[in-house]
DNA sequence: GGCCTGTAAGTGAGTGCTCACTTACTTCGC
DNA sequence: GCGAAGTAAGTGAGCACTCACTTACAGGCC
């Protein structure tokens, strides 16, 4: 028969691997915004642009398809050593340490803001992977910060305290506000979000760091009258 | 048919009042469980200790029984001027503040951990109730809490800068170990909370007011070798 | 080139099951 | 004995998942 006028332009064939790909970058954003249970088989192998047919030949079902999504992302973010907060860290930079620290973690979710809400649903619905991923990622971030402020507590810079209280409150100043735009969709931060996360820094190393005479503190400190 | 053994030993004959209640009692711990989606009518019905029916006579449907609970919800946690709040606002005492600020938070959470998942779901499943949420309670409290903050900055208290992120970063320190307990089950604070969150208001309150000439620290410092 | 063929990629029309919700009936307290 | 509180047994819709089948393409052969 001759070629008629094509009604379908574009069903795509691909192999295998790179049809599992486009599956799970679809399942990816499905799952982030709607959740494992509302988001529909249907649904999903209508967005990769297939039947459900094709889904199961490629992942034995949709819990299993969940899993490699949520064992991908704990595997993908697993270690990213970031050059300037390690030389930072090495100085015994502070204001550097954590600058770039927030910088990292806001970066982070706004490249990616599909992953907080995808580990968020994990959690709540009691997933283990939710479990793994605290576990790998942010008890991970935690020993190394912690690490950093004990050493600087020894050397007199920061003032004694519980390190891992001072990493959390550190972690929440940031977190909350990650958290408040990607849950809630408010952006507490603004349009200046740079010279915010400046004095957000600036007030955490006031808090915990030990007394500095000489510094030029007047009552007055600066801007906006 | 004389009636056999009864099996069932206790099938209450409640008024609608009291029957309204206990579904939405029973409904807020399962909802907050497993989210609106993870839960079924049956599943319900059998935890009340009724039939499916019997829900469906006193809600027209689920999604109404939903949003009956969290605008009972948004209701509920509408008002409550706390007395120490509002003495220590009075009379300008940062410290007594922010303490019973963050001792309030942390209580509500700790008595009704329910309260926030649900919220959480809600939230992240889309739905209208969960911004409500947002305007009354959260941006209420934000209100609340940012003018005080002004205030003590016209004082000459507090370090003059953007209200608002002041009231992030204090609400931040709070709410990650509110959050990482309830969505992580991590208990970050330990034993001694109170002891822990003194501290933290202490960081807090050294981050974001002017410096106070009386409180002196010798500790050298350090610095870049 | 043109043609056959084995195989992997993809389809459409189901299957049984569980869900939210309903209907017809029974029981109990006043 | 009447009305409200409660039940048993459904109903259709939508779900995850399957099966019998078709299509596209690589490569060997002439």
């Amino acid at each position: 028969m001759s070629t008629h006028l094509q009604a379908v332009p574009k069903r795509e064939r691909l192999d295998a691997e790179q049809r599992r790909a486009r599956i799970v970058e679809t399942a990816i954003q499905l799952f982030a915004d709607k959740g494992f249970r509302g988001t529909t088989t249907r649904e999903l192998a209508t967005a990769v642009g297939v039947t459900e047919a094709v889904l199961y030949q490629h992942f034995p079902s949709k819990r299993d398809l969940y899993e490699a999504i949520l064992q991908r992302i704990v595997r993908t973010e697993e270690t990213h050593p970031d050059e300037l907060l390690q030389r930072a860290c090495e100085r015994g930079d502070d204001l550097a340490f954590f600058k770039r620290l927030a910088q990292l973690v806001l970066d982070w979710h706004e490249q990616t803001p599909a992953l907080l809400r995808l580990v968020l649903y994990a959690a709540l619905e009691g997933h283990e992977l939710a479990q793994l991923f605290f576990e790998r990622q942010i008890l991970r971030y935690y020993d190394m910060v912690t690490r950093y402020v004990q050493r600087r507590q020894n050397e007199g810079a920061l003032r004694r305290m519980d390190p891992k209280l001072v990493v959390g409150i550190f972690t929440g100043m940031i977190g909350h506000f990650v958290f408040m735009k990607v849950v809630f969709g408010a952006d507490l931060l603004g349009a200046n979000r740079d010279a915010q996360l400046n004095r957000l820094v600036s007030v955490f190393l006031e808090g915990v760091r030990t007394q500095v005479p000489n510094r030029r503190k007047k009552y007055t400190t600066r801007r906006k009258a």
